[in-house]
DNA sequence: ACCTGAACACCGTTCAAGT
DNA sequence: ACCTGAACACCGTTCAAGT
């Protein structure tokens, strides 16, 4: 690592550099790789830096979370019946977790209000509302996709580290879960798909 | 901290103490907080010293689940239909996150498989599986219960770092949203309530 | 305004040494 | 066998100083 800069020479460094550089590191290295001095590295400049595009670590974080919420939150489609609006909601993490696995331990413990999110999170709770659902209902059953959402895939992250329960290991004192596992070890996908139409089919009931 | 001990004497320190002190220390300053050397100076105690007790930092991790996870599951209740079962499941993990919230996190991406968990896993399976689902039906619908628990969880401890939605900050462009916060914010146990009714509501329309 | 470098108060962990 | 202390390679962050 060379520097390539003297003292006070811009580096033309941007907000949106740091971000991208730390979600990138984040994801390649995992989120306990990510350090301050490690992306400024990456960034080929001091650590002290970044202290000027970001408050703090604890600000690198939340910015992460935002960034990866805004790219993978769409608006609702239009014309849609709830249910969709809800699968497309839950599709929508799925698919910003699965591409940004760096961000997923960042997910579980913030929630990213920005003007956009907040745009997208009412235009969703109308589609519920005119479907028939009290606003404070649809509210939890938002809360309640993300949740599903999220914990499967910290579940997922977890397993990766420590792998999971499979058949060989249970043996015949455990017949009903070895049952379970005998076509093969379940998935997050499976795990995930089967929490959101249980999901979906308990909203219906509400109505 | 003054050294009471000289060099070669035993502590009589034990596993149990070490996790003891871990999972206190966890619960009144955090996850984050929980450091080898402090928890060290802790149990008035050289922060090597904990590594005979303990493989590494990750390994005390581990354990601190094993051992809450261990004290909050009971055997599910005896001849209870498996709604009863897997709300008591369900209350069990909640009991156990809100007695150690310095534990939810470490939950998030573990699971703590020990022949314990397993007897009490593998008791709920077969009350599931009597209930007329299939034994793969029933793991699936055991996670689903877990993320969920665990999930809300996560959701409620970042809320303590970082506020969250509340109505005087929505304003009129969002009033769906402010309608749904109406009556107060959201809390965990509605959102936990809310999540675990419409999950065992869904499960029924499976049978 | 933007960037640096030294410094401070922390980490987890290895390793040789004490009793 | 059990515990210690120094050491190593890291952290996040403050602060004064450079251009």
């Amino acid at each position: 690592m060379v520097r390539s800069r003297v003292q006070g020479k811009h580096a033309g460094l941007t907000r949106e550099q740091v971000l991208r550089a730390a979600v990138r590191l984040a994801d390649r290295d995992g989120v306990e790789a990510l350090s301050m001095r490690k992306l400024a590295r990456e960034l080929d400049v001091e650590a002290m830096t970044l202290y000027h595009h970001v408050r703090n670590k604890q600000g690198l974080e939340d910015a992460i979370v935002e960034y990866v919420l805004a790219e993978s939150l769409r608006p609702p489609p239009e014309s849609a019946d709830w249910q969709e609006v809800v699968a497309a909601h839950a599709a929508d993490l799925h698919r910003g977790l699965t591409e940004h696995p760096g961000a997923v331990l960042l997910f579980a413990t913030r929630t990213a209000v920005t003007p956009r999110t907040l745009a997208i999170l009412e235009q969703s709770l109308r589609v519920l509302r005119d479907a028939g659902f009290a606003p404070r209902t649809a509210l939890h059953l938002i809360y309640a996709i993300a949740g599903a959402v999220v914990g499967q895939h910290l579940a997922y992250a977890g397993e990766q580290a420590q792998p999971a329960v499979d058949a060989p290991a249970i043996g015949d004192d455990h017949p009903v879960l070895a049952a379970a596992l005998a076509d093969g070890p379940v998935t997050m996908q499976s795990r995930l798909d089967f929490t959101l139409t249980s999901l979906i089919a308990g909203f219906e009931t509400l109505l």
